[in-house]
DNA sequence: CTTGTGTCCTGTAGGC
DNA sequence: TGCCTACAGGACACAA
């Protein structure tokens, strides 16, 4: 469930936890975490490593580690990382990066689905070749209406799915673009090539908006409580949501009698108002 | 190139 | 109570 948002949340939360600090040892527990390379190359080519700093790019976050290696994660639906004590166990642990201080960057993930790469910067295996066709990134101030009427124009897919398709706007899961779409008053079905301006206007300014919410409140933690922090809080974020999870509940704008709907959109639930997303 | 569908993966929720 | 199926969903492979 990690998208921009929280991704970002746990970058911010590892920084004061990781960054400076040696890796003395890495070990993978389950070998097909590991994207690229192979485990055994993967755990040598690792160990020794410093870490110099933290980045993101939409959901993936990268550990700068010295002579340019960086170490990529993707945590897909379920991928946790928390900095932990060496002795402590965890659960669904697919990978634990031993560090200077008797403390262990722990990556769980109990799907199976995330990723860990090891690779040299600017040099991306094939497995991340994704990353080098990212679109920008909506919080940024070069996201704004001339290029998402560039990227939607002409499109005859749904709104909602070139908003989740990372070559348009890295970072956007399925949360956020119901949200964004929500505060846009735009259909999450609607054709996205059949925006008009305005409404290509509003949405890029919302979507930034609704990221930047959802940074501000540490992100969305929902009921199944998957995405965590780094020390095992929740985000709280999902409290403000105003369409997400929220089928069949009175639409929050003032004044409308709503009632949200939920829809299927290749394959994923999509909620929104039927009243004010036209 | 564009669009839609299936697959990966496993814990959990819901049906009977 | 217990078994079984459907579902969750990000990214990518693949078909049309």
């Amino acid at each position: 469930m990690p998208e921009l948002p929280e991704v970002e949340t746990i970058r911010l939360k590892l920084w004061p936890l990781l960054v400076g600090r040696r890796i003395v040892r890495a070990r993978v527990l389950r070998k097909d975490i590991v994207g690229f390379p192979a485990a055994r190359g993967f755990e040598s080519g690792v160990a020794g490593r410093t870490i110099t700093e933290l980045r993101r790019r939409g959901k993936y976050l990268i550990v700068g580690l010295d002579r340019g290696g960086e170490l990529v994660f993707h945590l897909r639906l379920s991928g946790h990382l928390a900095v932990v004590d060496r002795d402590r166990k965890v659960e669904y642990e697919r990978a634990r990066f031993e560090l200077t201080g008797d403390k262990a960057l722990s990556f769980a993930e109990p799907r199976a689905l995330g990723r860990v790469y090891l690779v040299q910067a600017s040099r991306y295996p094939k497995a991340l070749a994704g990353m080098l066709k990212m679109g920008l990134e909506p919080i940024h101030d070069d996201f704004d209406a001339a290029y998402l009427h560039d990227r939607l124009r002409g499109r005859t897919a749904s709104v909602k799915s070139l908003l989740l398709d990372q070559r348009v706007a890295c970072g956007v899961g399925n949360i956020y673009s119901d949200e964004a779409l929500f505060r846009a008053g735009i259909r999450p079905l609607r054709r996205a090539g059949s925006l008009e301006k305005a409404e290509v206007v509003r949405l890029a300014r919302v979507l930034a908006e609704v990221l930047r919410d959802g940074i501000k409140w540490c992100g969305t933690t929902m009921g199944d409580g998957r995405y965590r922090l780094p020390d095992g809080g929740t985000g709280s974020f999902q409290k403000r949501l105003a369409v997400f999870g929220r089928e069949g509940e009175r639409c929050q704008r003032r004044g409308c009698a709503g009632e949200i709907r939920r829809q299927k959109l290749g394959g994923r639930s999509t909620h929104f108002c039927p009243v004010c997303q036209r």
